[in-house]
DNA sequence: GTCAATGCAAATCGTTTGCATGAAC
DNA sequence: GTTCATGCAAACGATTTGCATTGAC
């Protein structure tokens, strides 16, 4: 399965433009993280690898590597949430914020105009020029009500 | 050093009512996040208690029981910033909150109650339950623009 | 051929648990 | 005296690291 998203190119370009070596094992994280509709703990993901690519004997530790390398060059995110561990995604999905169950953990994703205004507005009033943000809003969702 | 706030009385008063017992463990945790001006992981209170009350040999695990136990009773909640963990905080604070400077780690806290109804207005929209949030800025301070 | 990346296993970190002891009631 | 909470150490799950080997360049 070759993929030939932008994200993969972008790895690409990264990759030789820091001397590194663009490796299968990379290349089939991000993939794994570009068609995941959901966010990914380092463990799901390494359980994907074993079943779409059963072939390519890639090790925990390696899916950690790769992880941590992508989040760096800001080709995925990650957030953190209670006890469920650091989950991920890919950043070519737009930007969104996130409705969490903290019952069964399942995540919601939104987007708010108006929001991201106030947020802007807050980080002028306050002399700060903002580079990133993260919310998250906790709760019962519909069936665990 | 003995504390009279109301979240002490509140806890004894928990305790009682429960049929559990009162410890001077449980009182000092709390106490530590009463006093705190920011969020605390259960190791940093767990240093506090051993700085600052240096005669109680509390250990770890029940440093981690008491939160376990406080956060149930809503004396305190925990949030995940980032990756930094779960971090505890008493509930007698008002609700905030935090922009934080990626250079210097400043971290100011504010409210805008405008975005606080628009949580609670997407809450709605998805048929989530609310039991509370999580939103930090990051970006640069005025000193370190 | 060089050097980064990998796989594996061991090590480590933060947190939880089992159990005998001690403290609250 | 009964029962819950504690302290300690061992256990645990998730993540990281050391090291010899492999693979990209």
């Amino acid at each position: 399965m070759k993929e030939n998203s932008e994200a993969i190119e972008e790895l690409k370009k990264i990759v030789k433009q820091k001397g590194l070596k663009y490796t299968e094992q990379r290349e089939i994280v991000l993939n794994i993280l570009l068609h995941a509709d959901e966010h990914l703990t380092a463990e799901e993901v390494y359980n994907q690898v074993k079943d779409h690519y059963p072939e390519s004997n890639i090790g925990i530790a390696t899916v950690y590597r790769a992880l941590s390398f992508l989040e760096e060059v800001d080709l995925i995110s990650s957030i953190a949430f209670g006890t469920d561990g650091k989950k991920y995604e890919s950043n070519d999905k737009s930007h969104h914020d996130h409705l969490i169950c903290t019952i069964c953990g399942k995540i919601i994703e939104f987007f708010d105009k108006e929001i991201e205004d106030r947020q802007d507005r807050i980080a002028k009033e306050n002399d700060f020029k903002i580079t990133g943000h993260s919310m998250q809003l906790y709760g019962l969702c519909s069936s665990c009500k």
